[in-house]
RNA sequence: GCGGGCGUGGUGGAAUGGUAGACACGCCAGACUUAAAAUCUGUUGGCCAAUAGGCCGUGGGGGUUCAAGUCCCCCCGCCCGCACCA
């Protein structure tokens, strides 16, 4: 699931060598992660006497290599999980890997190795790269999705959920290569083409399996509203995508269509245009498109439809064409208007019924179209109920219903209602509730994923799998020398028994999505050895998880997928009620970019350049080699194609990993996108050892005598760093950070436990440094261990603060006034501030506002 | 195309509708040094001005408000998702 690009080696930095009296992060770090491991500091146990904490981060696809990407996603996570810990909470923080997918198929024709091969190498590299940055996971929980035992209890919640009603098969299309002869994933079509092949893409209907998602479709909907700790935005985003809607569906008579459609039945969200309607169209997938294939101009129409691939955002961007059928649709409500029938190449077959009424005048989608074919376009809703007429744009606002007969004079919603009850009482049609949610398609026709456990059998037909006979495994000797899936031409494999009749049989070949594998892992590690999908106890005590941490990218499917999961699991008897929402919060975190370097070829095509290629001269940049100008682009997200990435593993065996902590958690704010800079990380790098260099300068200090403003600056930290940690505004709090180590720096008096406080706040961000720093400064036991400070309320009263006073909102004095000073005696000290008399010039203000606590504003 | 988001100095960014630019990078100046690096100190949105101070300024245009980066409308640009990439 996900997946981030590889990266590729950084831009040499002048940080390389250090001096012996540096902190050394190269030795320090794996001698505390040392520790940490010998002292079991991050297993979880059971532990009814302290609140638990499941923190949770979106686990990675094992691509081989760390991204700077997971770098910021795990930091974040291990930030959480640490300060929860040290705030004396029962913290759950494990790992996994979301083993099942593509590249490894791809790897494995490309490489000719094994998949499964292909999968664990990496991840046993990218554990070691973990490892390397310190996070405080508890490995004891972990498990790849390709493991059999993980993938087994999988096929055993199918089982479930088949017997449950939630899993069944139907047609379904899927894109096809007809020269490679294989099924393509929509990544895999590049403008109508397959990636391999480039041949012309088509649309082929295969029998699949599919999750009931839609039964749940007003439940995932109406729940959005309980998940309080979750961004608005995502919400709202998975609102849309469920899309529900009120409308009408309704039969059109037909006239002139072939025996059987007789009748054609549309589905509208806007039954008040009725009146306007000028034309109808049906899906090229539509049963009426295909009885009418025996004309050849149309079969090639329809052929050429399905020539786009099956991705909704191919189809709505491909230009709106259409096909006259000749036949006719009569006017419900006008029996002498008769509509023209289209195959048009935009209308979704699975959405409503494949078959819609345009009207042209308040749909931008249906004005085009009309426009395109000289259909009429009659104005039925005007924003000041006067004649009203449209001309490139449709007219989508509310309004006034006009040209409607009965409708005349109606507000939309009224016509709306009274359209469908005209309708529903010809018996013609009903209002219908439809969601913009489809069930979930599981089938996939490849090798490395989950098999379905079914069987084909041709006396029984499809047949559930035993249980006692899971897992189906994968077997291990297959091929990728040519496309297609391997379960399907392996000799043997397919072979099996009947569970119902004990005759021969043959195995289901497609193997599941890979969301399906990352729709349930939460709660398999709270139990990963157990032989069911879940241990009801460890469930109980271990779920929810209370922060889950991934990318923007997954706000709509991965979401949907396991907030429905999580229901099915409840129904099975797998999971606790309580479990219906499985993620208590959730926190998006925003890509790590980085500028692109390019120059152009002999063609004047952009080629790129990664950023250890390049070299700053006074004038700009240059490739190192040949000393050819770059031109550097915008920061974007990095990626392989263009060049722009940083290895994290050689900035962390530069600068240590707390450095590289500390980076990607400053700056930007946790959930926008941050930009690396080798400049940045310098800096990360200088601080970490001013802080270093003050830490053993304080702990070899004997000064006596507090310094107040120390002690208040210390409490004043404590409470913005905390604020900054519960709320996900970790540059914020790195900025107090800053703030404060200036502060101890600065101080004359005694400053060892400021800096011990200086070191318990930065544990959760730079955890080796705080351990070094902690035992230097005689902190008792691992500072992994200690207690979170606490700042004192009574430090953090200000006595006077300081009023701006605005001149017609706009700042121009301010005063010092004592905390509560009451509203009279700031008026007063305002009104006798020279530069409000020189600006009043005499004259008494118009108002006068004053915001306790925060401004004074004067108006003239 | 549809859905969601973002846009603030040279740069990353800060700012419950209430002092725009916290903190950091960079630049400049100074200290230390034979010198450099490292370190420390200071300045740093633009324009005018000796100073005081003034004017302008949060992608563009309009609006609401005593007060708008923040709320509303329109436009521009960029990013994410669109059901078989993970």
């Amino acid at each position: 699931m996900f997946r981030l690009k590889s990266a590729d080696k950084p831009r040499q930095s002048a940080m390389r060598s250090q001096p012996v009296t540096r902190y050394n992060a190269q030795v320090t770090e794996p001698k505390w992660q040392e520790k940490w491991r010998d002292a079991q500091v991050f297993k979880a146990r059971r532990d009814e006497s302290r609140p638990k904490y499941y923190v949770l981060e979106m686990f990675p696809y094992p691509s081989g290599k760390l991204h700077i990407g997971h770098v910021r996603n795990y930091t974040m996570g291990d930030l959480v999980a640490r300060y929860k810990a040290a705030k004396g909470f029962n913290v759950f923080h494990p790992m996994g890997w979301d083993a099942f997918g593509m590249p490894a198929e791809n790897a494995a024709m490309k490489h000719n190795t094994h998949p499964g091969t292909w999968t664990y190498k990496n991840i046993e590299e990218m554990k070691g790269q973990f490892a390397a940055l310190g996070l405080s996971l508890d490995w004891s929980h972990e498990f790849a999705t390709c493991d059999p035992a993980y993938y087994g209890q999988q096929q055993a919640l199918f089982l479930d959920m088949l017997e449950a009603g939630l899993a069944y098969r139907k047609n379904a299309s899927v894109n096809w290569d007809p020269v490679d002869m294989t099924v393509l994933a929509n990544e895999q079509v590049i403008d109508g083409k397959g990636w391999r092949s480039g041949a012309p893409v088509e649309r082929k209907e295969l029998t699949q399996w599919f999750f009931r998602i839609s039964d749940y479709a007003d439940e995932l909907l109406a729940a959005l509203d309980g998940l309080e700790n979750w961004p608005d935005k995502v919400k709202l985003m998975q609102a849309n995508w469920i899309g529900k809607s009120r409308g009408l569906q309704f039969r059109f008579a037909t006239r002139g269509a072939p025996e059987g459609f007789e009748a054609l039945e549309v589905y509208t969200t806007r039954p008040d245009t009725l009146f306007g309607a000028s034309f109808a169209a049906v899906s090229a997938d539509h049963p009426l498109a295909k009885a009418l294939e025996s004309d050849p101009a149309l079969a090639a129409f329809t052929a050429e439809c399905r020539r786009t691939g099956t991705s909704a955002e191919a189809l709505e961007k491909a230009e709106k064409l259409g096909f006259d059928t000749g036949i006719k649709v009569v006017h419900p409500f006008d029996s002498t208007k008769e509509l023209p029938v289209y195959i048009a190449n935009f209308i979704l077959m699975d959405y409503g019924t494949g078959a819609i009424f345009g009207c042209p005048a308040h749909d931008q989608r249906d004005l085009d179209f009309a426009r395109k074919y000289g259909l009429e376009v009659t104005a039925v809703v005007s924003p000041d109920g006067k004649d009203f007429s449209v001309e490139n744009e449709a007219f989508t606002d509310a309004g006034t219903l006009i040209n409607s007969e009965f409708l005349n004079g109606m507000d939309i919603e009224s016509a709306k209602a009274e359209v469908i009850r005209r309708i529903e009482a010809a018996g013609t049609g009903e209002g219908k509730t439809v969601f913009r949610l489809r069930d979930w398609g599981i089938s996939r026709q490849r090798y490395w994923g989950c098999p379905i456990p079914v069987v084909h059998c041709e006396a029984c037909g499809v047949v559930p799998e035993k249980k006692e006979n899971l897992p189906i495994t994968l077997p291990e000797d297959v091929s990728f020398d040519s496309p297609g899936n391997p379960l399907d031409r392996h000799p043997t494999w397919r072979n099996c028994t009947c569970p119902n009749c004990g005759a021969k049989a043959l195995r289901e070949t497609d193997t599941m999505d890979t969301f399906v594998d990352s729709s349930w892992y939460y709660a398999r590690f709270t139990a990963p050895e157990a032989d069911t999908p879940t241990h009801m106890a460890d469930a109980d005590y271990w779920m929810n998880v209370d922060q889950y941490i991934g990318g923007v990218e997954h706000a709509i499917l991965h979401l949907l997928y396991a907030r429905f999961f999580a229901r099915a699991m409840v129904k099975t008897g797998h999971l606790p009620e309580k479990c219906r929402e499985p993620f208590n919060a959730l926190f998006n975190q925003g890509m790590v970019c980085h500028e692109t370097y390019s120059t152009k070829d002999d063609k004047g095509r952009d080629v790129w350049h990664s950023p250890d290629e390049i070299v700053a001269d006074g004038a700009g940049y240059k490739l190192r080699e040949t000393g050819e100008r770059v031109t550097v682009g915008p920061s974007v997200k990095m990626s392989k194609s263009k060049l722009n990435v940083i290895d994290p593993i050689e900035q962390i065996e530069q600068f240590g990993a707390d450095t590289s902590r500390w980076f990607v958690l400053s700056d930007s704010p946790p959930e926008r996108d941050v930009e690396w800079t080798t400049s940045g990380a310098e800096a990360a790098w200088k601080h970490l050892q001013r802080v270093w260099r003050l830490a053993v300068e304080v702990a070899g200090e004997e000064r006596s005598g507090e310094d107040v403003a120390l002690t208040k600056a210390m409490h004043r930290t404590i409470a913005d760093v905390t604020e900054g940690y519960e709320g996900f505004a970790f540059n914020k709090s790195i900025a107090k950070l800053y703030e404060f180590t200036a502060a101890i720096a600065k101080s004359k008096g005694e400053r060892k436990t400021a800096m011990r406080t200086l070191a318990l706040l930065m544990q959760p961000i730079t955890p080796h440094l705080a351990e070094e720093c902690w035992e230097r400064l005689g902190g008792a036991g691992l500072a992994a261990q200690a207690p979170f400070p606490e700042a004192d309320p009574a430090m953090l009263v200000e006595e006077t603060i300081t009023l701006p006073i605005q001149i017609n909102g706009k700042r121009r004095a301010e005063i010092s006034v004592s905390k509560d000073a009451p509203r009279e005696e700031v008026e007063k000290l305002a009104l006798s501030h020279d530069a409000v008399i020189r600006v009043l010039d005499g004259r008494t203000p118009k108002k006068l506002i004053v915001v306790p606590g925060r401004i004074v504003n004067v108006v003239v």
